[in-house]
DNA sequence: AACTATTTATAAGA
DNA sequence: TTCTTATAAATAGTT
């Protein structure tokens, strides 16, 4: 609609782009508050120009959490699932070798053997008089070092702010904090889930959905804003 | 745009909203394609009908969760911050732990000494010598125990299902995953996280363990060690 | 769903 | 950007 008819596809040049992008914007936004207003919709529109300039209407009725819960609920599927759940899986494996490794290190203390076959306990044993050899050797060359020259650039005080890692409390424990989500004993998280609405959605157009909430809108007009949030 | 003109307010009779509802939920539809077509631009529209029905566009370049990402992003709020925070937090943790605990091992496996000072050296010393008799003794014991009676209370079978945590392999690896919890990397809006903490506390624990493959997960008899705790 | 008289949106130009 | 205006597109009311 206008002087001329156009072919929808990429507007090439920059500004002619940019143009289009303004005007249609109003355009669609106009529309987007007519059809809220006429038919007591609930909208959500937002938008991302390439230059990165952001824009939004949402219905005076709602707000743009509540779009996005029902629209998690209307499709039944939470958008931060599977990442959570990557992440707990993660954690869930640091947890696991957290543990072996404590296990390991009370056994290299002597502790904790019982599970250990002979041929274990007997590596375990080698192994132990080996490092011990080690240490040992360690120890008696630091003592040499020390005595010689060592000794004396490093104060006392430079010495006891040095405090060794060994035997240190681990804190903070392995526990199980349950970040109120994915730990939840349904497994699914604390996202409220909906059975799927099964909305037919049969058009040509791709249909989505997104969330909204109404901060800071400039409101022209009739009550659809913009926000030029530059992200870069 | 028809027939007459009408006021911008909601239709009384039902059936003329949902029928204008319809028409114009197609044409704002249209319109946001054709937007973002022609100016290259990210656009989600969620709508929700009075009658519960929901229709949704989202530009083919994007994803919904992209979206709301980028509008979180650029109105800087974001509701699962403080969640995903303290969960990055204590994946944090608990690889600074594990480090912490792998290199416990090596010195208590003789090596790694060399940040150690003398009555450090010395503590260890007598600790591994302490835990080296008691080991001992388990051995003996379970030598004896196994020579008496217990040979013919347990089976091969009964053997063979328990292996020892000891030289497992502490898999999976310590690693970064970011999470994809903002896909993007310029990092403005409160997403970014997880970035420079998971090496552990400092370089000298940067633990890139080279092993990315235990080999010895089955190795019964082969010794008593875990030789991938080496830094990298 | 179609049709179509009108209104509305907008492309191009200034 | 904004305005102007010829024209394309959307749609209100009707069939």
């Amino acid at each position: 609609m206008g002087r001329g008819k156009i072919e929808i596809r990429r507007i090439e040049n920059a500004t002619n782009r940019q143009v289009t992008y303004s005007k249609r914007r109003n355009g669609i936004f106009k529309k987007a508050q007519e059809l809220s207003v006429l038919c007591d919709a609930k909208v959500s529109l937002i938008m991302f120009s390439t230059t990165g300039k952001f824009h939004e209407y949402i219905s005076p009725s709602v707000s743009t959490k509540k779009i996005y819960d029902d629209y998690q609920k209307a499709l039944g599927i939470d958008l931060w699932k599977t990442h959570y759940e990557r992440m707990q899986e993660h954690l869930r494996k640091l947890k696991e070798i957290n543990n072996r490794l404590r296990r390991e290190i009370r056994q290299r203390m002597g502790e904790d053997l019982h599970g250990l076959r002979i041929h274990e306990l007997h590596g375990l044993e080698q192994e132990m008089a080996e490092s011990l050899t080690n240490i040992r050797d360690r120890k008696y060359h630091v003592i040499k070092t020390s005595t010689d020259t060592y000794r004396k650039k490093v104060s006392v005080k430079n010495l006891e702010e040095r405090h060794g890692t060994l035997l240190m409390g681990f804190e903070p424990k392995c526990e199980d904090p349950h970040y109120g989500l994915v730990d939840n004993d349904d497994g699914i998280g604390g996202y409220d889930y909906g059975v799927a609405l099964g909305n037919g959605v049969s058009d040509i157009y791709a249909y989505r959905s997104q969330h909204n909430h109404h901060p800071h809108l400039d409101h022209h007009g009739g009550g659809f804003g913009s926000h030029d949030l530059r992200l870069a």
